[in-house]
RNA sequence: GGGUCGGUGCCCGAGUGGCCAAAGGGAGCAGACUGUAAAUCUGCCGGCACAGCCUUCGGAGGUUCGAAUCCUCCCCGGCCCA
């Protein structure tokens, strides 16, 4: 057994750490360690895995892990890679993105082992204006505070100016570090690289405060293919509530890894042992058109966040929409693959007579978004009807297309599909 | 407040009375190739009752047979001056 150390030394997981002595520590165990989520939306992302699995990582490894939920800091919002002032969230909102979000680290961090999970609200909406700026406000120099990358960016950009209120945010974040010292003895704070500054600001006032020496341990952040932040894009955000984004779109997510970022994402978003991730590394070099790692990826990563059922679905959905015919599946299967696909339901009269015209069923599921993008869709050749290609712009639909006597798999282009339920 | 330059389709950006649904680039979409990849190539890329029609060029009016282009007022942004 590889020691917690090494171990993320392996997984590439360390960016910067405070000083060295703090690898001998976390390979002892006994440590408190905590990691923040910020709760701008009632789920945490894909990019949030890391984190969570560092806590993870951290308990496994003897050590007592804390979640931190933004509660209080997410009413002020971290500038941090913002490039605009955040809007504010309502109180409400905020405390049912903060209960999501809790449900969903319940399900990594072993609670009855001693892991918690925090508010920061908790203590910033008590704590006082005065008392906070004399005890922790006189410890910044608002030198050092402009120095600060992501607030010199916003303090040149003369459109976009950074509010006092998100100019505090380091200082939060600074205090809940001191509060959890307090209240819990923690030791180590983890975070993305981004947070480095504000994790630091939390070791200085700790020093100064308690003469304590505590740490601060961040990991590399992670990107796509083209640069992005892992976990986003151009059609949005990859969640782990599998409301917002469904196990199987996790699953083709993943296994859509480019070749070169499998392995930082083998290392950072799976528990895998080293062992078996050289082996996937291996699997890649030699035959990356297989794409072994990338199915190993994708199934470890839903299997941690939604189970073995669903990871086995969203692989046999995988087959079947790529693969296999639809019109030969049986029903429930059918039916158990197209479970998170979209679907629309229009009365059997329709197909009666002529049919229905395929341009209009493309429109109204929303595979299109409007008539005319149907009709190019057809046109091009990107539409199906059961898997196979529509021919003709005059293409209708008709009970001879009906799977099972009440279901067409619609599909536009190589991947979106779409489930018409037909009723009576 | 004064001056000045500007506001064009998802974004950037050309266009300065008809040939403009508006060049070009990016993004996006589809097809070919492939590994459900990348790169590349091809096509599409406002809407619809789709060889035609309708609605777009900051907003509202106006001139004209005809306006993104000219005029008036208004709104918004950059820069300079106060």
């Amino acid at each position: 057994m590889p020691t917690l150390s090494e171990d993320l030394a392996f997984r590439d997981l360390i960016h910067q750490v405070t000083d060295d002595s703090l690898l001998p520590l976390i390979d002892k165990g006994g440590l408190t360690v905590y990691a923040g989520f910020d709760p701008s939306a009632a789920s945490l992302q894909l990019g949030n895995l890391v984190g969570v699995l560092n806590l993870v990582r951290f308990q496994r490894a003897g050590h007592r892990p804390i979640a931190l939920a933004g509660g209080g800091t997410g009413m002020v919002g971290d500038p941090s890679g913002k490039s605009e002032e955040r809007s504010l969230l309502q109180a409400e909102q905020l405390a049912a993105n903060v209960a999501g979000i809790r449900a969903q680290l319940e399900r990594f961090l072993d609670f009855d082992a001693g892991a918690l999970l925090v508010d920061n609200g908790d203590w910033l909406w008590k704590v006082g204006l005065l008392e906070f700026l004399r005890d922790v406000g006189k410890h910044f120099t608002v030198n050092a505070m402009i120095a600060r990358e992501s607030v010199k960016a916003r303090l040149e950009g003369r459109e976009q100016g950074i509010s006092y209120t998100e100019f505090s945010y380091m200082l939060l974040q600074a205090y809940d570090y001191l509060q959890l010292f307090d209240l819990h003895g923690c030791r180590l704070q983890l975070g993305g690289s981004d947070q480095w500054g504000n994790i630091v600001s939390g070791v200085d006032l700790i020093r100064r405060l308690r003469g304590e020496e505590v740490h601060a341990l961040t990991t590399p952040l992670l990107v796509d293919g083209q640069g992005r932040k892992m976990g986003k894009t151009e059609t949005g955000t990859i969640w782990l509530d599998a409301g917002r984004t469904s196990p199987y779109r996790l699953y083709q997510y993943l296994l859509n890894t480019v070749d070169e970022r499998v392995p930082a994402y083998l290392r950072a978003l799976t528990l895998l042992p080293a062992e078996r991730i050289e082996e996937l590394d291996a699997a890649l070099a030699e035959h990356p058109e297989r794409r072994e790692a990338q199915r190993a990826l994708a199934r470890e990563v839903v299997v941690l966040v939604h189970g073995e059922a669903e990871a086995e679905g969203a692989e046999r959905a995988g087959r079947a929409l790529f693969g296999e015919e639809v019109a030969s599946l049986d029903e429930p299967t059918l039916l158990a693959v197209f479970a998170e696909a979209p679907s629309t339901t229009v009365a059997r009269t329709e197909l009666g007579g002529e049919g229905l015209l395929l341009v209009e069923a493309l429109a109204r599921s929303g595979l299109s978004p409007s008539r005319s993008a149907a009709r190019t869709a057809v046109q091009q050749g990107g539409a199906y009807v059961n898997n196979r290609r529509a021919e003709g712009i005059d293409r209708r639909l008709t009970a001879a297309d009906l799977l099972h006597e009440r279901y067409v798999v619609l599909r536009r282009g190589r991947r979106e599909h779409h489930l018409l339920r037909v009723e009576s």
